[in-house]
This record gives C-alpha cells, structure tokens and sequence, in this order.
DNA sequence: TAAATGAGAGAGAACGTTCTCTCTTTTTTG
DNA sequence: CAAAAAAGAGAGAACGTTCTCTCTCATTTA
C-alpha cells in the first residue's frame, strides 16, 4: 500500500536529522510536506463526500469529484490510488463516527437515561448536517450509501463488521453493569436487545426525523419509552 | 401480476375485426401476443432483480442483466425503454408489496397484535427469501437499494412517496379505530407514532434479523412490548 | 406474405485510470 | 551563495474498457 518509498532517503535520515522539511520518512509524517499531503487528503476526501451524497458510490464520477476539488486526475491520484480506495476511507470514517458516540454512554450511570441520551446524540449528529452546504439529509444518504454498498462489497463489509464489533463491546459493557445494577430484567435476551436497538437506531438515522420537521426534543419520551420496552419487557407487559 | 387469459381470444379478435389487426392496443391487453409480452417482461425483470441484488442497481448493466434473461440487447428493449424504467418498476413493486402487508392491520381488532402481526409478517415476507436461490437477504440487499435511489433519482422517491402515503392512510385509518376504543393513550403524538414504526420496521428489514440467526418468533415479544412502549408511554412509564 | 420478434454487432459517450509534460520547490554541488 | 540537479505537485490529453442504447438483418408466427 505504501508504495513510493525511496531508499536513497535512508541514508538521509541518519545523515540530516536537523532538517524536516526534506522528503525523508520523518518529514513526511510531520513536516511542511506531510502537512500539506494531509491538507490535500481531506480536500479530497470532502468533495467526494459532497458528491457521493449527490449521485452516490457509484453514480460520481473521479471527473465529478476532481471537478469538485478543483483538482486533475493526475493530482488527485497522486493521494488515493484508486475510486474504492476513497469510498473506503469514507465508509471507515463514517462508521467510526457513528461508534464513537457510544463512548459517552459508559459514563451514565442510569441505562435508561444512557440509551435515551445515544439515540438522541446519533440523531442529532447523523441527522442534521449543520456544516457545509448541501441537503440536510446529508448524512442519511451518506449512511444509506454506505450501508448498500456494504452488502456487495467486501472492503467496505469488513469495516463495517469491524466497527459493529466495536459498537456491540460497548453495549454489552455498558449492559452488564447496569444489569449488575439490577436495571435490566433478567430474562431480556442480550444478543437479541443489542440487535434490536441496532436495528431502530439505524432505521432512525434512515429515515431521518429532523428533516421531515420532527424536532430532536421530542424524540427524547419515544426513546425513553423505548429503552424502558426493551430492558424491562416483565414491567412493560404485566399492566396490559 | 395474475392474468388467466384465453389464447384464443387474439385470434377470434383480430378475424372478426380487420382493420385493428395486430398492434392495436386492445390486442396488446388481452390477446396471446399480450400474453407473450406480459411473460417476457416478467421474465427481465426477475432477471433484472437477480443482477440487482447481486450488483445494485448502478452496478449491474445492461449486459449483465441480458445474460440473466437470456436475451439479446435488442430484444430486451423492445420491453424496457431503458434501464431506468426498469429501475422504477421494480421499485413500484416492492414498495407496494411492502404497504400491502398493512391490509391486514385493519382486520384485527387489538391494535397491538395487529402492530405486533405486521411487524411479524414483514420481516417474515421482506427478510426470509423464501423463493428462488441467491443470498438470504435477497430483499434486504433491494430495500437498501431502493431507499438509497429514492434519495437522489426522482422517479423512485415519487415512487416511494406515493406508497408511503398509502401505509401512512392506513395505519392512520386503524389508529382511529383503536383510539376511539380506548386502545391509544390520548397523548400519543399520530405523526410521531407513525414515523416512528416506520422507521423502526425500516431498520429491522435492513438489519435483517432472520439471516443474522434471530428467529422470526423470538421478535414476537419484542414487537409488542415495542407497541405498548409506543401507544401508551403513559402506562409504559408511570411504573418506571 | 406481412407483421412480430430476436440476435448480435457496434455506435457513441462516459468510465476509471495512466501517461507525459510543465512548473515550482528543495537539495546538492562548486 | 549561486548554479545545477533532483524531486514533488499538478494539469490535461489520452488510454483501454465498459456503459447504455440503436441499428440491421435474419427468423418465427399467424
């Protein structure tokens, strides 16, 4: 992956450690260069997010996207070697995204309150596109993007079952200690609650509620009612 | 979809009737050659459904969805304009089928087994290919398509918004019903409540609990304390 | 025989990608 | 320190492939 690798510039790196701004290794990762290669990077990264939200994986085209950055093809394939290579990247960061809004849930010590709050954040973040321009369902296509091109795809599979992985440790985390809480009824199947919340949270984000002018307050009750339904079905049921 | 038409009707039509002789288009709805063309069609667009699944709409082409019909270019689009149109049929038809699974909601007289029956018999009819080979999450893999077009192709978000009002219809015209039985709490906000099944019966045939090893039936209980939590979170709440 | 049907070559555009070349910046050399 | 050399960055034409769709001509059907 990392290709273009010289190795005239090992003996340059043992030779001038006072100079970063050389093409060696070390300049790379943190000098003017590296910089500027990282700049470019996300230059490219966030025109092709704004046309995969616009005509989707498949439907832009590299000339879209260069056009988009204001960039050749010559140049832009100086930093991604390939259109999948960006759709991966993409997809990776998404997902990284979405998981890491779970970490704030460790930090509650009610789990009904933790859920309500998730739901409300990954809406909140997922849902409404407050930088840049573009269509405030940004994020949902980008999401539902991702999510179709997972399932014929198998780079962007693997990243999403990496990050699942990732999402379902913080559940089961977060779940054990409130069930050691006795927040949780005994008898709610764990796998089956996880995949559960997994499934409403996405449809959530799909179909995308602040953009079809449900305001993000007043998801909080439906939330609460809903993380009450699935941890304490024995309290739910037995007053029908 | 059904048609038991006689093949000899064309025949007896065009005899007795000479100047409208072949292509006219009472023919081309009822006579043998109809019959024909209704066959051939059927017969693209499963292969077409096929190379969908397997490639996504934008993925599979033209060529690729031929081979699955075995068929030339040229006879396939003596039925099919264009791939679009081929795009926006298939689409009609599974959004369709996915509102007429509601039919049913109205004949029960409990709104929440009639929620609990729906969400059932969706996942059921959407996530378990039943027929034909292919993956499991056949249906799944062309919701996911499906949505994603419906957000930047006209022609499929029209589809998917007319189907949409139609399940909106219904489940309004069955929450009436069970509200003036007392079966809703009067709290309840109907937009909200429906926005939020939707999403929620979006997410678990996306998620497509069946192919993951989640029984159909262990949704059940699932499903309902889901519709208690959300047609009366008064109750759901008050013995929090 | 006349209309309907289909096969298949292929047109023309668009695709992702690469190539060549220019211009700028950095490094080495005398 | 100035000149020469090397490397990096980018532009844009061009590549081979693949795309959707059309055209011609042969075969089947009534």
């Amino acid at each position: 992956m990392v290709d273009h690798v010289l190795p005239k510039q090992a003996a340059n790196f043992a030779d001038d450690d006072a100079d970063d701004t050389s093409h060696c290794f070390v300049a790379k990762l943190f000098g003017k260069r590296a910089r500027n290669r990282e700049a470019q990077e996300e230059r490219i990264l966030n025109a092709a997010i704004t046309c995969f939200i616009r005509s989707g994986f498949r439907g832009a085209s590299m000339n879209e996207i260069c056009s988009e950055a204001g960039m050749s093809p010559g140049a832009l394939y100086r930093y991604f070697p390939s259109k999948e290579a960006i759709i991966e990247k993409i997809s990776a960061a998404h997902r990284q995204q979405s998981a890491e809004i779970l970490d704030r849930m460790l930090k509650s010590d009610n789990i009904i309150d933790a859920i309500t709050q998730v739901g409300i954040d990954h809406v909140r973040q997922m849902s409404l596109n407050t930088t840049g321009p573009g269509p405030r369902d940004s994020n949902a296509r980008l999401f539902v993007e991702v999510r179709a091109e997972s399932m014929r795809n198998e780079g962007v599979a693997a990243i999403c079952e990496l990050h699942e992985g990732l999402m379902r440790e913080k559940l089961f985390a977060a779940f054990d200690a409130a069930k050691e809480r006795g927040e949780i009824d005994p008898i709610v199947d764990m796998e089956l609650l996880v995949a559960t919340l997994a499934a409403m949270g996405e449809g959530i984000i799909m179909r995308n509620f602040p953009s079809q002018g449900v305001p993000v307050e007043a998801l909080e009750p439906v939330f609460r009612a809903l993380a009450e339904a699935t941890l304490r079905p024995t309290k739910s049921l037995e007053n029908k």
